[in-house]
DNA sequence: AGCAATAGTTACATTTTAGTAAGTATCTGA
DNA sequence: TCAGATACTTACTAAAATGTAACTATTGCT
């Protein structure tokens, strides 16, 4: 659980390094993305692994438990059995949220003439 | 140069997988925050290095070369002795960095709070 | 008694990412 | 002749992130 990672001694203000950072890995925005997606209402961690269905059982563990300590989303034990866990965005998360759906939609608009040129990049490397 | 990293099969036109999840590194963000910063004048590669003391010459390299992959950044190379190599950033990357910088101010509004909940959270954990 | 269900944790292995240090090339100026 | 400048590349190492598989707990159901 420690994912101090780049919380750099040089620039501990520097808001990339100390609180994008810790969204930039695999599963932070997917996570968020999948959260909202499904509307105000909370969702038990079960649904989100269906919702993604390549996330391993730890990875979600991890990133939830990110989330959670960074304000982005509640989780909501009921002492039930089977163990019911719901998650629900926090108002924060959904302060951030269109910023990061702009930029999704700003990589869906773009997708296909970057994934061209990434795929030109090749023959010009090779050159 | 293989940066294909989260380029899944099952989700082969995810935006987020696809597009963002090359510029959720380590670097990237600052290289291009840094770039806009310096205005719409190129910018040779030593000087971008003074402006992020902390990044490797390896890394720097690195992360300049997916960016121009990806067509953010232009790389222009004059044959002089000592080298010059000049970046710049393109017209796509220019309609990027308002939603980049967006984040980056939301971040900054956030630090705060998210900083206190983040240490608050560790307490939690213990209980 | 034994299995299913949910939401984990844990130890371990693997993969990916990043850092270090040395080497390359070329010309200039002392 | 030799250091200095720039912009790299390369081989190697270290660290971090992620994946895998097994294990935990509890209760209802058959």
């Amino acid at each position: 659980m420690d994912r101090t990672t780049i919380e750099d001694a040089i620039f501990p203000d520097c808001p990339i390094r100390n609180i994008l950072a810790r969204l930039c890995d695999k599963w932070s925005l997917l996570v968020l993305y999948t959260l909202n997606k499904a509307g105000k209402e909370p969702i038990r961690f079960k649904e989100l692994q269906r919702e993604i269905p390549d996330i391993s059982q730890k990875m979600l563990t991890v990133t939830l438990r990110t989330l959670e300590e960074d304000g982005y989303v509640t989780r909501t034990i009921y002492p039930e059995v089977p163990p019911r866990v719901e998650y629900a965005l926090t108002e924060r998360a959904y302060s951030l949220l269109p910023r990061i759906n702009a930029l999704i939609a700003w990589a869906l608009e773009n997708r296909d003439p970057i994934m061209k040129d990434r795929k030109a990049f090749i023959g010009k490397s090779r050159n």
